[in-house]
DNA sequence: TATTTATGTTACCCACCGCTAACATTATAA
DNA sequence: TTATAATGTTAGCGGTGGGTAACATAAATA
């Protein structure tokens, strides 16, 4: 049961907006996508469907398998944009790039690459 | 009309074999990836129609077209990956991030991190 | 409450991109 | 030259992951 960037995305989303204090039904990520609600239904009850969400009154409830999965995104994903900006990327750019190799990295990549960035940066 | 990941690590993979003087046809591009001859075979027609390779008695031929995705691609390769193992990253997964990553970052993103890496490797 | 609006689901479309099986063609070797 | 081996192509499978259209259900408002 393989975990795709899609999901990823997905999951990493609703955490976001948890964060932002919301309570998120598939209407909102549909919005927040700007998805059509048929393709944001599908994924979603495939994430039920493999237990990294619970979907309790139409609300999208985050299961520790897939929180887990939300905030290592959500981590990578503020940590590699706030890198691209600091070294000269616009910002849009520097979301936009993080969003996409968040995915990508591997863990050691990933760490030896913010090991090398507290180095240079301090 | 798209250029898709996997037809750009084709492009590029073309590009590294006649970089070590051989040429290529089909059969080595699915030994090479580990594909079977059917998958490369339809793909490497799209890329034909599409105008980035033309097929000359069986031989792959990069069009200019495809010769600038190819080279861009490469180019990302080998300095991404050497700046990976410069942070100390194992050169294995140096290469297979690398390989991912490169499709994904915009031009500023990867100029700026090119940047960066000479200023901080000098 | 009844009607309208908002949301969610289902069925089907397309394209990508792997696969296998079967067939066609091209090269090589006897 | 003919038989065999290597290579290439086609058809169809399955899964991702977006879309629309139509329908079902839930929520809000008159």
């Amino acid at each position: 049961m393989n975990i795709y960037e899609s999901a990823e995305d997905y999951l990493e989303r609703i955490l976001m907006l948890n964060n932002e204090g919301k309570n998120v039904k598939s209407i909102d990520l549909a919005r927040s996508f700007n998805y059509s609600r048929a393709s944001i239904s599908r994924a979603i009850n495939n994430l039920a469907d493999e237990g990294f969400i619970d979907i309790i009154n139409g609300y999208l409830i985050l299961t520790e398998k897939g929180k887990a999965i939300a905030s290592k995104m959500l981590d990578r994903h503020m940590r590699l944009s706030d890198f691209f900006v600091s070294i000269g990327v616009e910002k849009k750019q520097a979301l936009e790039d993080a969003c996409k190799i968040e995915h990508d990295l591997s863990d050691e990549t990933f760490e030896k690459l913010m090991k090398h960035i507290e180095s240079t940066h301090k």
